[in-house]
DNA sequence: TTGTAGGCGTTATCAG
DNA sequence: CTGATAACGCCTACAA
C-alpha cells in the first residue's frame, strides 16, 4: 500500500479510503489509485486488515468436501456472504481432521461466526463445541431449536409427505420407506412417512439397512431385502437420492422395471436426481435458501449475540420426474 | 497471548515460544503454559502471525467443491501440508466465484504457494495467471511440462491401458471407448486406448458423446449411442467413472447383463465404483498420492523458486472389481 | 484532500 | 529464562 502511494505521490491513508471504497476521495484519484494498484499486483493483507479492525469481518465455514449436497451450500453461502458485507473462510472436515479442529481453525482466523455444515457430531457434542466457542455457531443440516446454536435444515418430514402424496395420488397402496436410521436428518423423515401413510389410510412399511446411512450402498442394501420377498412394493421412498440411486441400480439389474413395476422417489434433487439415466422424483432441498439462511442466522447472531439461537426450516418442494408413475 | 503471561506471572516471549514449539523452555513451564492456554481457550491470532512472520506458513488451494475427485484430494492435502510445516487455506472456485477471485483471495492470505485443482481454465490462461501471481503455482488435474507453473497429474494413457490389456486377457476383441473430448486429461487417455488396441492388433472404436464431458450424463448418451446399433462390443472402455456408472445404467435398464454381454471399466476409482451396485473395474487414480505430489511441487518450488516448474506424473492401478468379465 | 501518530497480536532480536 | 524494543501492513482518529 505504501508503494502504491509512493508511486503515485499521494499519502497512504488516501489508498487506504480508496481502497476500502470509503468516501474521502475524488473520483479522479481513485481510478488513478485503482490502476497503479492493479498495475504492481497489489492485494490487500487479509491478516493486517483484520488484525487492525475491531471487528471481523469474516464467516468460517467448516464442511465436508466428501458430502453430497454440500458443495452447493458453500457455493450459496459465498455471495449471501458477501451481500452482508462479510467474506468467507473454508475449513475442511475430512477423516484425518475433526469437526473440532476446523472449528478451531476458523477461530485462529477470528471469524465472526461459524457455520457447520454436515458434521458428524451428535448434539449434545455441538452444544459443548457452540459453548467453548465465544462467537455465533450456525449449524446446518439437522437439529431442534435449542440455546446454543442456530439450527438451520429442510423440512424433512413436509419433504417425504410431498413424496408420498405424489405416489397415493397416482394409485398406489403399497408404498414401502428406506430409513437412515443413523442419520441425523433421518427421524424426521420418517416422521414425515410414517404420518403421509398414517393419513392416507396405508400400512407402513419400513425398510432398515445395515449402516444405516444415506448412501448407495444403503440403497442397494435395501434393495436386495425387497428382492428377497415374495411380492415387491408398488412404490418406494427413500431417504435421499443416493439411496434411491442405489435402489434404482439394483433393481434395475434384477430385471424390476422402473417406473414399470416399481415407482421410486428420493430426497435432495442432488446432481444424481437430474441425471436422464437415473431421472429421479425427489423433494427437492434447496441448497440456495438454506445457504443464504445460513448467513442470515449468523449476521443476525453477530449483530444482536444476546438474541435466543433461531430455528430457520427450509421448505422443500416435490420435483417430479419419471422414477414415479401411475401405478397400473 | 499477554493473558496468559499475566495469569502465569511469566514473560510474553515465553509463552509464545512455548505455543510455537521452540526451544529455550523447560517442560515445567511448557505444561503450565499449555494448560493455562487451554483454561483460557486461547488461539493464536493466524493474521498476526503470517503478518509479523518473514516466510508464510500457508499453502493457498483453489477448488470446486462440485467435481467429484477433488474431496479426496483437498482431504490428502492437509496431512501432506503439515508434514512439511505448512498449513492449508481453503477457497472455493463456484459458479459464481472464478479460479482468478480464488486465487487471488488465497493471495490475500499471503499464501507462499497456490495448489490449483480441477480448473476450468485453459492452459493459456493458467499461464497468464501463473505470470501474475508472485508466488509458485501447481495446477493438479492436467497438463504438460511448462515454465510458468508446477503440474501434477495422473497417467491417464497408460490408466487406460491399463483397463484395455485386462479385457483383451479376458478374450475381448470388440472394445469400444467412450471418449471425453471436452476434458482437459481426456486426449491422454484416448492415446492411451488408440495404443493399446493397436498393440493387440484390434479394430478402435471411439464413441464422442454430446458434451464430451466426464459426467453420467455423457455415458448415458453413449450407452444410447450403443443401442442404437445392430451389434454391441463386446466391452466397453470409458474416460472416466461417472460416464461408466451413467452408461451401466442405461444399459442395465435396457436389458442388457453386465458383465454378461457388456464389459465395462471406468477411471478413477471415485466412489461410485466401489459401490457394490456398481462394482466397476476401473484405473484407479490415486487422490493420496496426488495430493503429496502436489504439496511436494509446491514445497520445492517455495524453497528454491529458480527451479524450474516440475510436471508429476501419478501412475494409476487397475482395481479390478466385477463389471469386467471373460468373455464368453 | 493530506499528514501524523498510534495500535491491533504476534514474532524476532538483543542484552541481561 | 526475562525484559525491552521494534516491526509486520493495515485502519482509525484527529488535526492541518
Amino acid at each position: 500500500m505504501a508503494d502504491i502511494a509512493a508511486h503515485l505521490g499521494v499519502s497512504r491513508q488516501l489508498v487506504s479510503i480508496v481502497l476500502r471504497d470509503m468516501p474521502g476521495a475524488s473520483s479522479e484519484t481513485r481510478t488513478r489509485v485503482m490502476q497503479a494498484a492493479h498495475e504492481l499486483g497489489y492485494r490487500p493483507h487479509i491478516g493486517a486488515r483484520t488484525l487492525r479492525q475491531a471487528k471481523s469481518r469474516h464467516i468460517g465455514v467448516a464442511f465436508a468436501p466428501a458430502h453430497a449436497t454440500e458443495p452447493d451450500i458453500v457455493a450459496a453461502i459465498y455471495p449471501a456472504a458477501a451481500e452482508h458485507g462479510y467474506q468467507v473462510v473454508l475449513s475442511a472436515q475430512t477423516p484425518t481432521r475433526s469437526t473440532l479442529q476446523a472449528v478451531d481453525e476458523l477461530l485462529g482466523y477470528r471469524c465472526a461466526a461459524v457455520i457447520i455444515l454436515g458434521t458428524d457430531l451428535t448434539d449434545k457434542e455441538l452444544r459443548a463445541l457452540a459453548k467453548r466457542v465465544t462467537v455465533p455457531v450456525v449449524v446446518v443440516g439437522a437439529g431442534n431449536r435449542n440455546a446454543a446454536f442456530d439450527v438451520v435444515r429442510s423440512a424433512g418430514d413436509t419433504g417425504i409427505e410431498l413424496a408420498v402424496r405424489h405416489l397415493v395420488e397416482l394409485g398406489h397402496r403399497q408404498i414401502s420407506y428406506v430409513h437412515g436410521a443413523a442419520m441425523p436428518p433421518g427421524a424426521l423423515r420418517l416422521e414425515g412417512y410414517l404420518r403421509a401413510v398414517a393419513d392416507a389410510g396405508l400400512d407402513s412399511d419400513v425398510v432398515t439397512t445395515t449402516g444405516g446411512d444415506f448412501t448407495e450402498e444403503a440403497g442397494a442394501n435395501a434393495g436386495r431385502q425387497l428382492l428377497g420377498r415374495s411380492v415387491l412394493p408398488t412404490a418406494v421412498v427413500t431417504g435421499n437420492d443416493q439411496q434411491a440411486v442405489g435402489l434404482m441400480f439394483i433393481l434395475a439389474r434384477a430385471g424390476v422395471a422402473i417406473p414399470g413395476q416399481v415407482s421410486v422417489t428420493g430426497f435432495d434433487d442432488s446432481r444424481l436426481a437430474s441425471l436422464s439415466s437415473v431421472d429421479l422424483t425427489t423433494a427437492r432441498q434447496d441448497p440456495q435458501q438454506m445457504g443464504e439462511a445460513a448467513v442470515s442466522a449468523a449476521v443476525r447472531r453477530i449483530d444482536r449475540p444476546a438474541l435466543r439461537p433461531s430455528l430457520s426450516v427450509v421448505e422443500p418442494s416435490l420435483i417430479v420426474r419419471s422414477s414415479a408413475a401411475r401405478h397400473a
